[in-house]
DNA sequence: TTTGAAAGATAGCATTACTATCTTGCTAAG
DNA sequence: CTTAGCAAGATAGTAATGCTATCTTTCAAA
């Protein structure tokens, strides 16, 4: 049996929906490709454009502009996350056990989901890594925020607190500490590539090592004294 | 007696050393008012040097372009940070109250210092939290890093991962730790006051609450078992 | 007195970030 | 079968951006 699947997406992210047109749905597929490869800075709807074969004003039909597109991203990104990790922890009991998948998942390399053809999730994954917080470290983030453009965001955050409190339900800082696991998992992984001074795994460069760090960091502060 | 704080800096950062003259001064300044007014993004050279009342070639003469002067500005705030933190714990023995000097230092307000006229500290303090990290966060990373333009970043975290190192030998993470204190004290500021539902601190706005979240995450993780 | 560096003045250019308009091609309702 | 309507291709244009170049003035040290 085939399975398709489909990210529920606000509708404010985009101006016409690319899940429902082929056009849209290369401008998703290639604009992952070439983020990843130039970097969301040189990164142009022009060169978007030539890359699919229409035209600029093609891409300005679906997108209001370059920054949104990368806010659709990484909102499709935590949606298709928080599905997966809710996928794999379903069934399971104990929270510790739940909280060490969620870091594994967060921690290390996304493999290609062949139920969304038209996203490569490995190329996607690297680009949430290094241009994912450029989605709302802007001077405008509180009226993209009114817009409800990070709730994939909040949400997984606040699904990940969860589980810390069902794991010690008197922890004072359950959703600080999901914040500070979903950037560290990628904040590390930056660095142990780029800046490997400023982490413990520069030798070995190792996605597994991320997440021992950062199940020693949340377990340490979360165990029930 | 008056005295002038001068940080050293990387002669790779610029073009001509803006220490040197005034204008040099004059960019500092009006660059960190511009940034922390517009976001980085909406800033230019020309802004800057209607601004200034100069003329973009002039500005061009100092630094190359307007990422350099990003990270430019976060060098010279890392090394000032570095001078302080080093400052204020000298003398000190233990490693616990040095560790949590370090925290609060890096996670309460700075306040703006007279050592250095041209340079508003408080509102260079503000961009670093929301522009910081876009000043590594780039496909040319590597060969920035090959400038030795992180040393500032990449020295503060080793002082503190030594100072983590003092307080327990054995801990097997202290670089990632030092630069998860780092990122985490701009990121819960700027998750608390922009998007409150990702911290625990939303209500309160509290800096002091982020400064005794880490305090919490650290010194669990580092005691001695 | 000269000479050299800093900086002001002006111009120019390729690219970026859009917006507008007109046409074509397809599809689905009447 | 015909036509209305929308997606998307084609083309053009514009203000702003991110530079580079050149020429002139100012000012201070040799």
């Amino acid at each position: 049996m085939e399975v398709q699947l489909q990210i529920k997406m606000n509708d404010k992210l985009f101006l016409r929906d690319p899940e429902q047109t082929e056009l849209g749905k290369k401008i998703i597929r290639h604009s992952i490709q070439l983020i990843y490869k130039n970097g969301f800075e040189l990164f142009t709807f022009k060169k978007l454009a030539e890359d699919i074969g229409t035209t600029e004003a093609g891409i300005y039909r679906y997108f209001e502009n370059k920054h949104r597109l990368l806010i659709y991203l990484t909102a499709w990104y935590w949606g298709w996350l928080q599905y997966h990790l809710v996928f794999n922890t379903n069934n399971i009991k104990d929270p510790a056990i739940k909280l060490k998948k969620v870091i594994h998942l967060l921690a290390t390399t996304v493999v290609d989901d062949d139920k969304t053809i038209h996203i490569n999730e490995a190329l996607l994954h690297r680009i949430i890594i290094t241009e994912g917080s450029k989605a709302y470290l802007t001077n405008h983030v509180t009226e993209d925020n009114k817009e409800q453009l990070f709730k994939p965001y909040k949400d997984l955050c606040a699904v990940i607190a969860e589980i810390i409190l069902e794991y010690n339900p008197k922890y004072k800082y359950p959703r600080s500490l999901a914040s500070t696991i979903i950037e560290m998992a990628h904040f590390q992984n930056f660095f142990m590539t780029n800046l490997p001074a400023l982490t413990d795994f520069g030798k070995s460069k190792d996605e597994l090592k991320v997440a021992l760090f950062l199940e020693d960091l949340v377990f340490s502060s979360i165990r029930k004294r």
